[in-house]
DNA sequence: ACGAATGTGTTGATTTTTCACCGCTCAATG
DNA sequence: CATTGAGCGGTGAAAAATCAACACATTCGT
């Protein structure tokens, strides 16, 4: 595969609408945006995004349904790699403090314990 | 401050430079772009982003430093809230998990307590 | 003092992006 | 059937972004 050139404006913000959907017809994406062009813009878009290889469509009860073409898994780690990279220095150590502090301390308790778990785990599996 | 619209490529592609080195030159800057254009198409992208209150220049040294206007850690925040809730749904503990198996078991093991003290200590202040 | 080197800003042209109008298909309904 | 409305995509034009050429300013070496 080769590297693809950037994304537009609207092309991020619809690939970011179907991520956090993991897949969505042209309505749905329609809906989600803050600041909606027409329905045939939208599929302007969705049809350039097609078009290079970033979302494949499938037809669905009489409705095309996008999804993206690269798998979740990857989609997440890049994504996460590159804000690490770009607001924390490479810092796992940062990046984790700023995302149990995100919301203000609505971090549940039992979820703060399910963390602990995790990295507990992964310590002894990852030697 | 106004919500501004979003950036555009090359904006975008600026901005995370400046983000990743806190404050950088034109020249820095267009070293570290993978497709570099010509210099003074860089200082056109600055020059614009200052203009929408992006950016602010100082003068140092015989140049231009430019750097965010907003602090760093509310840059910070704002890029991870935005990762957490398009690719993992809004779920720390899923975040973290990818976060600490990003670079394939690299995270060093004092690093790694060093996080887990973290969170331990966030738990107890957070009650 | 002079020219080269470096940094900046302006302008206008080219490319890319964005968008709405239009026509088509298809299924459901009257 | 005929009608209607939702969904789809092509096209081309407006708007925005991108860029390079140019002009001006400052510094530095000679």
């Amino acid at each position: 595969m080769a590297e693809m050139p950037p994304l537009s404006r609207r092309e991020r913000q619809v690939m970011d609408i179907i991520h956090e959907l993991g897949g969505a017809t042209a309505v749905q994406i329609r809906e989600r945006m803050s600041d909606p062009p027409t329905d045939s813009a939208v599929r302007s878009v969705l049809r350039i995004l097609v078009r290079k290889g970033h979302l494949e469509k499938e037809y669905d009860a009489r409705r095309y349904v996008y999804s993206p073409l690269i798998p979740a898994r990857a989609a997440r780690r890049s994504a996460m790699k590159h804000v690490l990279k770009t607001f924390f220095g490479g810092s796992v150590e940062g990046a984790v403090a700023t995302l149990i502090t995100l919301e203000d301390g609505t971090l549940e308790e039992d979820e703060r314990e399910r963390i602990m778990a995790m990295i507990a785990k992964a310590s002894e599996e990852g030697r």
